[in-house]
DNA sequence: TTGTACGCGTTATCAT
DNA sequence: ATGATAACGCGTACAA
């Protein structure tokens, strides 16, 4: 690159114009009113100088950043394909409402959360997985800003939580096992590191599942299963021996369960019943589609999205609480289609 | 959340430690001697109000702000994993360096781009995906901060570009390919809609793909495939029909090539060679893994990153350039491991 | 309808 | 070794 050409300030803007820097700060505001002529003089002068406020000094005086933070875990078991959705869906809508959005890893734990807020870098935060019990709550109850949570922490009271309803997609999952004759249930469950940090949809999405299983009179076994090489085989190891084939419910690591089943040769749908939680897109693309509760990550982001730019407008007229984003059956070829009377 | 706890200033740590507030500002930035008597009462003061330097106020003084803005090509056609790899690096890499991340999609073109250089809301900024003609390479070289480009624009003079080795990698491909017996290649190449837009490593790819196989005697029919619903089946049916069995060197939308290939019950490896372009998840996450060059997005990456921040040290001492990142073939399964005497 | 002046919270220069 | 003070660029209360 050459050398830093400075960028103009308003003042530089004011001088080309002929005016005082207020009336080009008035002019951007809207705030009082500027005759038609002064206002053409600024703004041309503006467009030639091709002026832009400076941020810092933007959000020094007005306390506003014009920045969205969204705090990512990038270490989560999330498929990427789920995760780019959220975080893609979130970009736009941010721009759309002239936001940018500022990227903090939730490796940092409840630390990137606190800093962002400390050094007044956000007017807002989005916090993309939380554990039942997160240090982040009691946070964000002090934080200068809105948060929302997308998830159920335990203590919610006045926060803003939003997800997908996993208590009745798991509940569903297991009906369409046994409506399609499964008598026996196995769940590919989360990973241990990832139950171990208290991910607050693993107990929802399981309490729901053993429940709607008890209900049907069906065993149902929740095995946690590792991420790493291997986990997944094991995991078939142990469920198909004997020649078992109990119906699957995929909680997660979808990808690689679709893959490893069709390497033995064995047909979801044909041969075994498979359902999974799982986006619209990562159950397309397995050897055969996969019938399952969509997570649609895409419509929680934009309600949230929506909730929080209400919670931006009117602070006092946006009431917390948690809300719900309804869960669907998409039915695919990894179930047998039996007719059932319902 | 409860009410808006303000947040502490310098000032405040000053007043708590009973000194001057510049006294506050020299403990943090180490720029001038300090007793350690006074050291300790201030670190105190800040420790126990949780004080943070005010992002804003701090980037208006020194001209620098922390932020690092990556433009992202969210509607390119990388998979979710291979720009998620991109992403993750690039961010992690930042914090390690005491540095945050802006996101800005590319969908806003260049305007995005001249924004935030404009706002002054970074000190660097990292571009994914770059046309051969693309105007933000005029921007970067008037911008006040310095800009890596991930890939290769036509006129790369004085600026920082780093890619991977496409050229090499095409080669190898199509190399692989006429090694193992096959004496046509199809390639399914990229959307017409992406490479209208000029994107750089696509004529990088398809020229020396062509040039390889002219070099082997080999026919290369190069075929841009929508991404649209039917693209890759109508690929399929175009090249299969009449029983053919052409070599395929895929180059876009592998996951959905790997699965129409298995749903039409042809085998990669056995019934036809097949090798892509692809990063290392999405090679093994397919019915059959495929024989791929590596797209080593988290090698670009912190090989970027690396140069960013000898750029942002010393911005005197780096040089501009183009650098490539070494290309890597990985036999899987989709080829006839046929012995060669090489 | 417009201009002057102040302060947001820092960093860094000038004093002492 | 430390304190007072002057910018940085913008938004807005106060004057005219």
């Amino acid at each position: 690159m050459s050398e830093a050409a400075r960028v103009p300030t308003s003042k530089d803007v004011a001088r080309l114009a002929g005016v005082s820097q207020s009336t080009v700060s008035y002019v951007m505001t809207g705030k009082r009113a500027i005759s038609e002529k002064t206002r053409r003089l600024v703004l041309d002068a503006m467009d030639q100088l091709l002026y832009e406020p400076n941020a810092g000094a933007r959000a020094l005086r007005s306390q506003r950043t014009s920045v969205i933070a969204l705090i990512v875990p990038f270490d989560s078991e999330m498929s990427a394909s789920e995760l780019m959705t959220f975080i893609k869906e979130i970009a736009y809508i941010s721009r759309q409402n002239d936001y940018d959005v500022l990227l903090v890893t939730s490796d940092e734990g409840a630390e990137g959360f606190r800093r962002v807020f400390a050094r007044a870098q956000c007017d807002a935060a989005i916090v993309l997985e939380v554990a039942k019990s997160d240090k982040r709550v009691e946070l964000a109850r002090q934080a200068p800003v809105p948060t929302i949570f997308i998830g159920f922490p335990d203590d919610s009271d006045d926060l803003h939580c939003i997800d997908m309803d996993f208590e009745t997609g798991a509940e569903t999952l297991v009906n369409e096992l046994c409506d399609v004759g499964s008598t026996e249930i196995v769940a590919l469950g989360w990973d241990p590191v990832l139950a171990a940090r208290d991910v607050n949809y693993i107990p929802r999405f399981r309490g729901a599942a053993e429940s709607a299983a008890a209900r049907r009179g069906v065993p149902l076994r929740w095995l946690s299963v590792p991420r790493e090489e291997g986990g997944v085989e094991e995991f078939l190891d142990e469920v198909l021996r004997d020649g078992r084939r109990p119906g699957l419910l995929v909680a997660s690591q979808v990808a690689k369960l679709g893959i490893a089943l069709f390497r033995r040769g064995i047909r979801a749908g044909t041969d075994i019943d498979v359902v999974a939680l799982s986006n619209h897109a990562d159950a397309e693309t397995q050897p055969i589609p996969l019938t399952a509760v969509s997570t649609h990550p895409g419509d929680v982001s934009r309600q949230a999205m929506d909730w929080l730019f209400a919670l931006l407008r009117s602070p006092e007229a946006t009431a917390p609480g948690r809300r719900v984003v309804a869960s669907e059956l998409v039915r695919r070829e990894s179930t047998r289609h039996i007719p059932r009377d319902n």
